[in-house]
DNA sequence: CTCCGATTGGATCGTCGCTCCAATCAAGCT
DNA sequence: AGCTTGATTGGAGCGACGATCCAATCGGAG
């Protein structure tokens, strides 16, 4: 046996003029992501999409999780960078939560990648920030610890079950309402003996906004924290 | 070339004497995902468990997915059959919603896979048995919806939390108390000037217990749903 | 006893994340 | 300019995964 085969000449594609970037590489994933859901995301889809190879992305980058996981830092910091503020801290409290809610809906896969990874450094700013409000609204320190934490996990509660249905959405390639109105369908076809509250809820499930549902849990947290002084 | 290989003696492997069974395959797939985690669940893995192959495993189970939603399933169905009914509403509601805090807590991958399939059949009891109390805690008709969807959203949420915490701890090997140090460490380190909130909550996070601090926000959304009369 | 549908085991396929290394470039030094 | 060295790039290849396919085998009905 030859050692060697008949060798192609020796030019390799031709090498990239402008340089990589990590900066690229994220922005080139999100985009992926955004347009394909979190399936979309592979190297090779990189490669292509950069004409590069699986070095140079690992030159810049650690590993695909530390990939996804700058990603979604860059979507929260920017969600983070337009935050307002309100006079009323309930007010400001309720832009916060929304600007994490719209956010997710608009980027599925950063509520899917959130759930596994709840602790980012992106997030700090956020638990620091629903804290400061918290004691805008007079509560008392020794009870600030849990209701931050439980206004955040709701808040990543609803990111995560947002994220799943987008996700069904995409995947089944069916719209918003037939996606409602078949949930709906399923939900009445229940035994309306065992189950009259689901049974009955199914009409709702038509009607209902996320977003104002959202909100209605937020200030359902608010009420009650607001009891705990 | 030869078309064939010398082949090996036409005896196959032994044929099982007992029978494969969808029941065998689940609760074979749930001791894997618990001694391992998600990652622990590979057909590779099953079939030497099972010491069988993978036609005989797709015969009983459609894919991996269909096996997983399966195994969650049982899980949860066997919370609820737990069940037990209080003369209060509220301390029902909080036993059923621990039910299903501690299910998760000795199951991660169960709070993981529902955050993927928040609506799989077997949570449609959790959802009728969480809107019939909040009737008896007397709701309006009219919020009782966006009340209870806000309810399964903060479970959920705390779970996945839960899950993705537990999955970190079975990762680095490392047990909870040191793992507690490690991230008040991190915290502690923060800037306390723009971190002023985080910073003092470093020492908290050391004593909290995960299902104090769940009920803590159970007891917040009892709280507030009371002001919804 | 015979047959046929139900069940089983494993070879094989295509894709994935990732590793590894030769090829190439840019910047500094002499 | 010529040389050198470290940073950067492109792509072949590896092992593991989920899934498919089919020959081999079993067990009950007739």
């Amino acid at each position: 046996m030859m050692t060697t085969m008949a060798k192609k000449p020796a030019t390799r594609a031709q090498r990239r003029t402008d340089s990589l970037s990590r900066e690229l590489i994220i922005q080139t994933a999100t985009d992926l992501l955004d347009s394909g859901g979190e399936s979309a995301l592979t190297l090779r889809a990189l490669t292509i999409r950069l004409s590069t190879g699986y070095g140079a992305i690992y030159h810049h980058v650690a590993d695909k999780s530390d990939l996804l996981a700058a990603a979604t830092d860059d979507i929260i910091t920017r969600v983070l960078a337009g935050a307002v503020t309100e006079t009323d801290p309930r007010d400001t409290l309720r832009r916060l939560a929304l600007g994490l809610f719209d956010a997710i809906d608009a980027h599925p896969w950063v509520g899917a990648e959130l759930s596994r990874q709840p602790w980012r450094p992106a997030l700090l700013d956020f638990y620091e920030s629903i804290a400061r409000l918290l004691d805008a609204l007079a509560v008392p320190e020794r009870a600030r610890f849990d209701a931050a934490g439980t206004l955040m996990n709701y808040v990543l509660g609803v990111a995560v079950q947002n994220a799943a249905n987008a996700r069904y959405l995409a995947d089944a390639e069916t719209d918003r309402a037939s996606f409602l109105d078949n949930a709906a369908a399923q939900w009445a076809q229940v035994d309306p003996a065992r189950y009259p509250f689901v049974h009955a809820a199914a009409t709702k499930l038509r009607e209902h906004d996320d977003r104002e549902q959202f909100l209605a849990g937020v200030d359902i947290f608010l009420t009650g924290i607001a009891a705990l002084r």
